[in-house]
RNA sequence: GCCACUGUAGCUUAGCUCGGUAUAGCGUCUGAUUCGUAAUCAGAAGAUCGGGAGUUCAAAUCUCCCCAGUGGCUCCA
């Protein structure tokens, strides 16, 4: 007999020989939800023999531990699918991953059509309950029972002398090199879609194998699945690719080239409000700004470095009469210039140069997506001159600005990210590897010091330093960098930077602090978009105020609305067509104005407006004065919420 | 850059499997209507079906090559 700890203070005695799930069912009964089971904290198998004493615990399958062995049995259903309808397909590897799993295959790329007749074939594997069993092996069967996978047998390769591995699961005819657990049989796989296909390297490299990798969504409920399709349907409702079409904020131009988007009217004007705001903000923080020109010559990016380190992402240079000019991929070559100007003095430090302005850069052309990953970038771009003392200071600073601007701008979600140099890799980066480790940790102190929460993430630095980026995720789960904040340690030898310190002597001990709290204002007006459906605040809406006539009668009044809101600065657009309301409030919505105000009789004959929130609610009677000083405190403010109708600012 | 998928009026979209030069709604324009909060009525214009080549008596539809978009890989703000 062993004894059992089946958690809650129960012991229970069992005969030697039981296995995990009949435990649990003992316990919990059949319908525990359990896919799998902790044994000492260890997951396994409901079929894993229990044979001394030991602690049995279920993983129900809506808990991360479960759902993830639920998306790892699925990969694995998959590739038995696959393997069964493409007997050439060799299985790599397939793990679960956030809300699903993938599974990729060296085999011939598969259409649309094929992915559902897979999905079909999984249904019907299914349905066929085939029991999940697990395999123990030594190395030399192990090999033999894959010998005809090179991928697999690559992967034991890499694996010799560890345990990891001599284990493998087999449904059906069906078997796999894994480590479990599984559960313990296909029916227990329900609520899965396949969602995609795309491709893969072997070992993500893309010096090796191409394969097919197929990606799915697997829960342990049907409303979990509901519940994500329902998700991804809203996302799609805020992508800003659609609404920015919607609303006419920007357009790409086959004729013009891709990754070059072209700032309408309405997009002008939000990215006209976020500099407009940053250039406000810099002021107060001290910045001096300046203009540099778009393009420079080859000496110029050679000594920056970037012509050694950067030039895949550089587009190529254009040759003149005086050499080859190269478009800037970044601002900083032609700020360390200015800075060079002229003898500076330890009295102008720290010399903060901030520029708003566009620069190039050659992104891959498979990468490129809407307002969010561009060839134009569009920045407000700024480099700080400083002693190694003052670094600090100037990179709290930086990191209140962000949480600054973020705050204003309604974002919540995202975090610090301290990116480091691959000193595996060196010939990425300026080979200084003293500077490096200690620019890392300044940095790691001074995030320490501010309390800020980060990861850090090796491989992640610029070439010429590490930095602190913040990291959003878009709306399909893609990470991405917004602000940064990078430290640099070379320019100030490249470009011979320094100043005449207290003493009098030449300091050449210059840092240089590169920084974009705004991201681009591509990638950010596409974030701002996504996060607030385009029902931007009022400050940011390209439209603040839509009248709306009700007959013709009222086009005076409108009129003198109208005027009273652009004196005061609001954009205000006049409908007074012959339309009726509804068809007047149903055309407009779609560029989402921060208000509507309706102009009737009521309204004319006492001097009100009537005001209508997004949401439909609305207020009447409100007296022109009144709506007009407070829709004005509204924007001075930057106010998040819009609170001009009653209600209405529940709606965000 | 690599792989797959997609590409029909400004937008959404039918037709493509089984070849016979294209369907509808919204929007636009014109006329009527002057109307109180998510579609007033009628009419008109608008598409060489992403581009090019090929097969065919005939191509939106079949084949090939480009281009662009989307999803991923790699890369990155």
């Amino acid at each position: 007999m062993i004894n059992v700890d089946v958690g809650n203070g129960e012991h229970h005695e069992y005969s030697a020989g039981i296995t995990a799930g009949e435990v649990i069912e003992n316990v919990h009964g059949r319908r525990s939800g359990a896919v799998a089971a902790f044994v000492d904290g260890t997951e396994r198998d409901m079929s894993h023999v229990l044979d001394s004493d030991c602690s049995v615990e279920p993983i129900s399958g809506d808990s991360d531990e479960g759902s993830y062995i639920l998306r790892h049995s699925c990969a694995h259903l998959l590739a038995q699918a696959v393997t069964e309808m493409f007997p050439e397909a060799k299985p790599t590897i397939g793990p679960p991953i956030d809300h699903g799993f993938y599974y990729d295959f060296h085999m011939d790329s598969i259409s649309e059509d094929e992915l559902k007749a897979i999905e079909k074939r999984m249904k019907e594997l299914v349905k066929r309950n085939l029991q999940i069993s697990r395999e123990e092996h030594d190395n030399d069967s192990l090999r033999s029972l894959f010998s005809d996978n090179p991928f697999k047998i690559e992967i034991m390769d890499d694996k010799i002398g560890s345990d990891v591995g001599s284990s493998a699961y087999r449904q059906g005819d069906f078997i796999d090199l894994c480590r479990g657990p599984h559960v313990p049989s296909t029916s227990h796989l329900r609520w899965f879609k396949l969602t995609s296909t795309s491709q893969a390297y072997w070992r993500a490299d893309k010096n090796r194998e191409s394969l097919v990798r197929i990606y799915g969504m697997c829960y342990s409920t049907k409303e979990g699945l509901k519940e994500r399709v329902r998700q991804l349907d809203e996302a799609a409702k805020r992508d800003h690719k659609k609404i920015g079409r919607e609303m006419e904020l920007y357009m790409i131009n086959e004729m013009i080239g891709k990754g070059l988007p072209v700032w309408l009217p309405n997009g002008e004007i939000l990215k006209g409000e976020i500099e407009k705001f940053a250039v406000e903000t810099e002021e107060a923080y001290g910045y001096v700004r300046v203009t540099t020109p778009v393009l420079g010559k080859k000496e110029l990016f050679e000594a920056s470095g970037h012509l050694p380190h950067y030039a895949d992402g550089m587009y190529p240079p254009m040759e003149m009469d005086d050499g080859e000019y190269y478009l800037k991929a970044m601002n900083c070559p032609f700020h360390h210039l200015v800075f060079s100007n002229k003898k500076r003095s330890y009295r102008e430090l720290p010399m903060r140069i901030a520029e708003y302005g566009t620069v190039y850069r050659n992104e891959l052309s498979g990468t490129l997506a809407g307002l969010l990953r561009v060839r134009m970038l569009s920045m407000n771009d700024a480099h700080i001159y400083c002693t190694l003392d003052q670094v600090a200071s100037e990179v709290a600073d930086n990191v209140r600005m962000v949480q600054d601007y973020y705050s204003a701008f309604g974002f919540d979600d995202y975090h610090f990210r301290l990116s480091l140099w691959d000193p595996e890799n060196t010939e990425k980066y300026i080979d200084q590897p003293e500077n490096w480790e200690s620019t890392q940790n300044h940095l790691r102190g001074i995030l320490d010091e501010l309390g800020v929460d980060y990861v850090e993430a090796v491989g992640e630095a610029a070439f010429y330093g590490p930095k602190i980026d913040i990291q959003f995720t878009t709306l399909l789960g893609r990470e991405e960098s917004m602000s940064t904040i990078q430290l640099d340690f070379a320019a100030k030898e490249r470009f011979g930077l320094s100043y005449t310190d207290e003493t009098g002597s030449d300091n050449g001990e210059v840092f240089v602090i590169h920084r974009a709290p705004l991201s681009t204002h591509e990638r950010f007006v596409a974030f701002l978009t996504e996060h607030w459906a385009g029902n931007f605040p009022t400050w940011l809406s390209p439209v603040q105020v839509q009248i709306i006539t009700i007959s013709e009668k009222h086009k005076v009044h409108a009129a003198t609305v109208a005027s009273a809101l652009y004196e005061s600065g609001v954009r205000v657009k006049v409908d007074d067509s012959d339309n009726t309301v509804g068809k007047k409030i149903r055309n407009h919505r779609k560029m989402k104005p921060a208000y509507m105000v309706i102009i009737g009789d009521e309204e004319t004959d006492s001097g009100t407006v009537s005001i209508r929130s997004r949401d439909g609610s609305q207020k009447k009677g409100v007296p022109l004065f009144d709506f007009v000083a407070s829709i004005f405190a509204e924007i001075t403010t930057r106010d998040r919420r819009l609170s001009l109708v009653p209600g209405s600012d529940e709606v965000e």
